[in-house]
DNA sequence: CGCTTAAACAAGTTAACGCT
DNA sequence: AGCGTTAACTTGTTTAAGCG
């Protein structure tokens, strides 16, 4: 029977929850005001089918107020992790010297789709549609993943990002790396605890990147030059003030899975020549085949299994001497191919299979001549 | 349009070095 | 020797774009 006492909303709201509670175990009923805390404590302690659970056994409210304290606080980790620098997801209470993780992304099982306006993620536990309780973005809507995914590239695309900055933390220690991608060249700089240094070192970076994607000269000539107009420009040493490196990638995916890499060469001097000559080396390699987007079957239908293969011995020979002219194993260097190559192997296999499948169906004098333009 | 890749971006790992 | 620090990789993820 209801009580003659007239109730405060927050009292109902009490009792409803303390009948709620009857459902759980006496270590994990949750009253009072520091609900959300609790709650956000025990749920990372359990697993998900038990989380679930859980959460099955709240009400309504303890719900939204439990989304609320969350998405808040992805919210917060989302929005510094957008202005530039990758904010850790550790607890603030962690070990000091941990390392820290990268946030929960959609190939590690992450179960939701991020909020278009703010970018936060919701607990894979919680609702999809519970976004809407963000505090970031109050319009409720049902979502539709594909757009909103679209969405959220559009809005990250339009934002004004600061890239390149890397924030580790070593032993207590925040520390901050600029890289920065400026055409096949991946530049980086030293270590620094200021964040302001970093910032300086990330402008300097982008401007180097910027006056080589503004250039038409050659890739090798403009890299050279912008690195020094930005230096002349900054006043900055590149091997004194920022220790600035660099490494150039040329793609192989076709034979290893991925792209190959130089060695690691200062940017500056006698070691930016051999860098670019490095790079020149594997790049007049691999411009034996087709250098385009394109799967293994596209390459295929633009060069024979054999001239695939006769460029790859040619590019594998390139990287193993100048990765040993860099003072690196050879045979190390030789180990790690082998194995990203006997990894690829069955995937390229399969698309030679196909291939030949195809070829074989193909009009008699389609199958005549190999394709052999090289754009 | 869906699939795939290269390019770009970001963070993890290892090992060497210097300091106490 | 033990520990903190960081250079030098190494690997995973996202974005942009080509192709059937």
């Amino acid at each position: 029977m209801a009580s003659a006492q007239p109730q405060t909303p927050s009292a109902n709201r009490h009792q409803h929850v303390s009948r709620r509670n009857k459902n759980i175990p006496q270590h994990l009923r949750l009253t009072g005001r520091s609900l959300e805390e609790r709650l956000r404590g025990l749920l990372s302690r359990l697993g998900s089918e038990q989380r679930r659970q859980m959460l099955s056994k709240l009400t309504q409210a303890q719900r939204q107020r439990l989304e609320q304290r969350l998405l808040a606080k992805q919210c917060e980790i989302q929005r510094k992790s957008w202005q530039g620098f990758s904010v850790a997801a550790c607890d603030e209470g962690a070990d000091p010297g941990m390392r820290c993780d990268r946030l929960p992304s959609a190939r590690q099982g992450r179960s939701c789709e991020p909020c278009p306006d703010c970018r936060a993620w919701c607990l894979s536990a919680l609702s999809v549609q519970q976004v809407a309780a963000c505090p970031q973005c109050p319009k409720p809507r049902k979502l539709d993943t594909r757009k909103l995914l679209k969405a959220s590239l559009v809005q990250v695309r339009g934002q004004k990002r600061k890239q390149g900055v890397c924030k580790r933390k070593f032993a207590g220690h925040i520390s901050y790396e600029v890289l920065c991608r400026a055409g096949p060249f991946c530049l980086s700089t030293k270590w620094t605890r200021s964040r302001e240094v970093a910032e300086q070192y990330a402008q300097v970076l982008n401007g180097i990147r910027q006056r080589v994607l503004q250039s038409d000269a050659a890739e090798e000539v403009r890299f050279r030059e912008a690195i020094a107009e930005e230096l002349r420009h900054t006043g900055l040493r590149a091997r004194e003030d920022l220790s600035l490196a660099f490494v150039a990638h040329v793609g192989a995916r076709y034979w290893v899975g991925r792209t190959l890499e130089t060695p690691r060469f200062a940017a500056s001097g006698a070691d930016l020549e051999r860098g670019l000559m490095a790079y020149r080396r594997l790049r007049e390699a691999r411009m034996a085949v087709f250098e385009g987007a394109c799967n293994e079957l596209s390459l295929l239908m633009k060069h024979s299994p054999g001239e695939l293969s006769e460029a790859w011995q040619r590019l594998r020979v390139v990287y193993l001497d100048i990765w040993e002219q860099a003072g690196h194993s050879r045979e190390r260097v030789a180990r790690r191919l082998d194995c990203l190559e006997a990894k690829q192997r069955p995937r390229r296999l399969q698309a030679e299979q196909r291939w030949r499948a195809r070829h074989a169906e193909l009009p008699a004098s389609r199958n005549l001549v190999w394709p052999t333009q090289v754009s």
